[in-house]
DNA sequence: GGGACTGTCTACCACTTGGTAGAGAGTTCT
DNA sequence: AGAACTCTCTACCAAGTGGTAGACAGTCCC
């Protein structure tokens, strides 16, 4: 049998719930209601709640990082164009898998503790992209500014437009799969006006 | 005597708490315990949790509109300064209390009956800004494109920025008094370019 | 003065939370 | 065969949750 391990299950539904309703509104009596099992096997496989945050977050920081990394290593050499294909490394596995990024802006309200881990763990990724827009600045390929700024600005529009879908049915858009390509298009175009170089 | 009645307090409290934290990790001891009071006072001006999440919404909603309409009317005709005043209109009120636009986050996963009570509330403003957007584009004093989606891309960054400290950190940003005027600049010249008509 | 009203409180209640203790069934090792 | 190990379970527990009932003091109105 080849069944998922327990353990990857509740992995699987720990990053769905707290995703899609935040970690303090998502007990580990429900966790276990939808993996088929009792409480107290999840806290078997992790010895509490807090570890099991932890796991869920460092598997779903891992699964951004290979993606993106490959992303970045099969785009080609113009900034622009290696921006397009970090928005579709986070897009896909977003569309895919909606809570997704949803947890990753959990982060601003963990325990400053448990946030100062994580940041240690993305930080040479972080660096890399800042680094890296800065050096394309200076060439005059991407527009001048704070390189770091810039890339919590792109991180923010990226991460909000994803989380919020509130705001998106506000202005008229529906989940559907056209209107996702829209939506991925015009976040393109605004992120590629955002950072070309002044004319 | 002047002292603010007790139903304010709770308010104050109350949307400081549910902002930093979210409305599920924050419970009515604690809301009461900083406020001074007993739970059952807090329970007394609010019949339930509900309702006390519904005011607090209320609230943060007509304070942003109150403060972005003058903002807009106070502008001049060139769209650009206008979302230049709307940036400020939204800054001044976060930095003032940070937990605002976290609030504003929170509608996100609230129970669908209650959002959609909340959007009913701030769709007319919505729909002004989009159709703003629109006649902008139209005249080409905008760049082209889906005016609803850019709405909701330029929101996305302003409260993606504002609401997610963490990301500001690891790119080495500090909540001073300057970096904060540096991170304002630099969201001015983001959005200016992200909505610049093409050269 | 006496009743109605207002605002805050103490005392509870049923329920849910994260977590402990340990039983019991299978499997693996020797 | 039997010991050790792995996994899932039942049975609890203390603490905290949102909420109800009602006592009590002060003020206002007649």
């Amino acid at each position: 049998m080849t069944t998922t391990p327990t353990r990857q299950r509740i992995l699987d539904a720990a990053i769905d719930l707290f995703g899609a309703r935040g970690v303090d509104a998502v007990s580990l009596d429900e966790i276990a209601r939808s993996v088929g099992i009792r409480k107290q096997t999840v806290l078997y496989w992790f010895p509490s709640k807090d570890e099991l945050v932890d796991a869920v977050l460092e598997a779903v920081a891992a699964e951004l990082h290979v993606s993106i990394e490959a992303a970045i290593r099969s785009a080609d050499d113009d900034p622009l164009d290696r921006v397009d294909a970090v928005i579709e490394a986070v897009f896909r596995p977003a569309v895919r898998r909606p809570a997704l990024l949803g947890l990753v802006r959990e982060v601003s309200r963990l325990p400053d503790a448990r946030a100062d881990r994580l940041r240690q763990h993305v930080q040479p990724l972080v660096d890399r992209g800042v680094d890296y827009l800065r050096l394309e600045m200076d060439k005059g390929r991407l527009r001048q500014g704070d390189p770091g700024l810039v890339a919590g600005l792109a991180y923010a529009t990226v991460t909000g437009i994803a989380t919020e879908p509130e705001v998106l049915r506000a202005v008229g858009w529906k989940p559907s799969l056209a209107d996702l390509r829209r939506l991925r298009d015009e976040l393109r175009s605004f992120l590629r006006a955002a950072l070309s170089p002044a004319t």
